[in-house]
DNA sequence: ATGCGCATTGCAAACGATTGTAGTGGTGCG
DNA sequence: CGCACCACTACAATCGTTTGCAATGCGCAT
């Protein structure tokens, strides 16, 4: 006890903490522009000089302070992770999808030198985007995900140009999107199940969301093409983890014994819809087989393990950062459209 | 397409943007100092004045740079969120459990009206936690998890008092922590398993983490509480999801049939673990019972429905968030340690 | 000896807000 | 009528860096 008092007194006595650039100067005799030029690693001083500044810095536990630093230079180096939450609170806390890719634009960003500062936002009026991006503390913004907010984002993009967004890609649409096709993704889900033999299909899904909807678009493309295929009926169900249950309850009750094939909008669901199937004794493929979309991690541990249709999440993350720093450069890129991918497991 | 730019150029002509403070001033024909006490809706500043201020921000979608302001008062409203990677590269990108932690701090921040700057961090010299907190862009840091890094974590804790480190408390510890007491965690877990009538238990979990290291203690003092049940025995098994299934499968292999219980130290570790064993035709829990740690929200949808320990993850998140507030306001607050509960639903 | 170039370093002006203090005009009261 | 007071506003210092430009000193060629 008395041991780790006197060892932090020596601790603050030995190294008074500086408290700014000029301070340092001081100390080292010199001005503070060359302190600043020093601590920036720069050539312009003498290496000796340098050596002797950075050593003083190090031993103090030094570093200049990064909103002056940020101020003058007019950059901060942060970049917005934006989620909107516009149709469901508690969407995203745990949902893997977007956990998922937010962990690999951490890793993206982190690699590219910027930090990463989250603002998860219920849109209340149509502003709360402007209200991020005009902050003056970011460096540009990544929006995972549209919502319900299209208009919002579009208003933005027409003068912000560092943004790149999550989700689908409309004609005539200003702002820069990375994405899947979903539609594409939607047709390949609903065909594994009419390939399996399957007719009586449903739609597991909020299409509220574009890319929800251009998921089941895809998938009545590929049912309304087969003959004999009974109509694809959706049935709503969000992505709130809370309520997904109760809801594909409903809909197992509501259609129960007469469908054989569920395309799930995403793995939670189709999650969810096993474990509900499995308690009511249906047999996943046998009875009535159900595909996912994401494939999100997860997706390999459950039982059956899920036929599902995959996005490439980390190449995602990868592109949207790549888009965004060109268009911190000035760049006006082009949307990035990615091709998912079928990934065959046992529920379907 | 015309229409397009022209509705553009009319925007562009009607409200060019304001740079600063001072140009609204010189707009609204009044000082900077005034512009800055109207856009606070200070009441020294004439109602009416005000009201002209700020119906000229609001017309030209202008607002301060939050540098400058920071800069100025010294105090960021940024609140930095440390996920320390000690052992496990990517062990929590997409884990659950930080992940629900994770936005239930965000939850919590954005109420308080913080910011939320993320740091993942791959401890590579002893010094990654300074640079984090004395980066001068901090109010203050939570810490989600120790890892392996509790040197460091106490170092820092010394000389830096807004910090919250989400983890175990170790007697004599300096750095404040929210956590579970996860010794009583695990008795909790290994003696439903033994109340089950199971006598031959194993632990799968990654003990170089001190908060796994010490469920692994608290089922170890259930066991040997137990008479006639075998030693319990413990198996490395680490948190990246990629590895996680390999693991458990090499250690199912290894005691295939000479088991009936397992404590494992995560949710997600149980829920491969269900997977495999499903796999193997082994039934849960009439052959071997198993049970989780944490009740992530996927716990209710693994089949069969996992039982486990819940830690109170929204109740630490807040927490968390309010002991930093009363550390940032000077406080030396002592750690919290949240009581787990035992969770009963299937799997044993 | 003078002047030139080079390597360093110092000086001071930004960056854009906040805020204590001083100054202005008008009003009420003695 | 004058003075104090009030409500409001302007002024200017300040936060801590970065960076263009000027200044210094030194060596070397003329």
């Amino acid at each position: 006890m008395t041991e780790t008092s006197n060892e932090k007194t020596v601790r603050e006595a030995s190294k008074p903490r500086i408290r700014n650039i000029a301070e340092l100067a001081r100390m080292a005799g010199v001005s503070a522009g060359t302190v600043s030029r020093a601590l920036a690693g720069k050539s312009l001083v003498n290496a000796e000089t340098r050596e002797r500044i950075q050593a003083i810095a190090r031993e103090h536990g030094f570093r200049p302070n990064q909103m002056a630093r940020r101020l003058r230079t007019q950059r901060t180096g942060v970049i917005g992770v934006v989620i909107p939450l516009g149709h469901e609170r508690r969407q995203h806390i745990s949902d893997p999808f977007f956990m998922t890719l937010f962990g690999h634009l951490a890793d993206a960003l982190t690699e590219s030198g910027h930090d990463l500062m989250l603002s998860r936002v219920i849109p209340g009026d149509d502003e709360w985007l402007d209200r991020i991006v005009d902050s003056g503390m970011l460096d540009g913004a990544l929006v995972i995900g549209q919502s319900n907010q299209m208009e919002a984002i579009e208003r933005v993009a027409e003068r912000y140009l560092p943004m790149v967004v999550w989700g689908s890609h409309r004609d005539g649409q200003i702002h820069c999107t990375v994405g899947t096709d979903n539609r594409l993704g939607g047709r390949l889900a609903a065909q594994r199940l009419l390939d399996q033999g399957k007719r009586k299909l449903v739609f597991f899904g909020d299409t509220g969301a574009p890319e929800i909807a251009d998921r089941l678009a895809g998938a009545q493309d590929a049912v309304a093409a087969c003959a004999g295929a009974t109509p694809l009926v959706a049935c709503s169900t969000h992505l709130s983890n809370e309520e997904i249950p109760e809801q594909v309850a409903g809909h197992l009750e509501q259609f129960a014994g007469q469908i054989d094939g569920i395309v799930c909008a995403s793995d939670v669901i189709a999650m969810t819809t096993l474990r509900l199937l499995h308690e009511r004794g249906v047999r996943v493929p046998h009875d009535v087989a159900v595909t996912g979309f994401d494939d999100v991690p997860i997706a390999t541990q459950t039982v059956p393990q899920l036929t599902t249709v995959r996005q490439d999440i980390a190449g995602g993350a990868r592109a949207m950062v790549d888009l965004l720093t060109q268009r911190i450069a000035g760049v006006e890129t082009p949307s990035t459209i990615m091709a998912p991918e079928l990934v065959v497991r046992e529920s379907a």
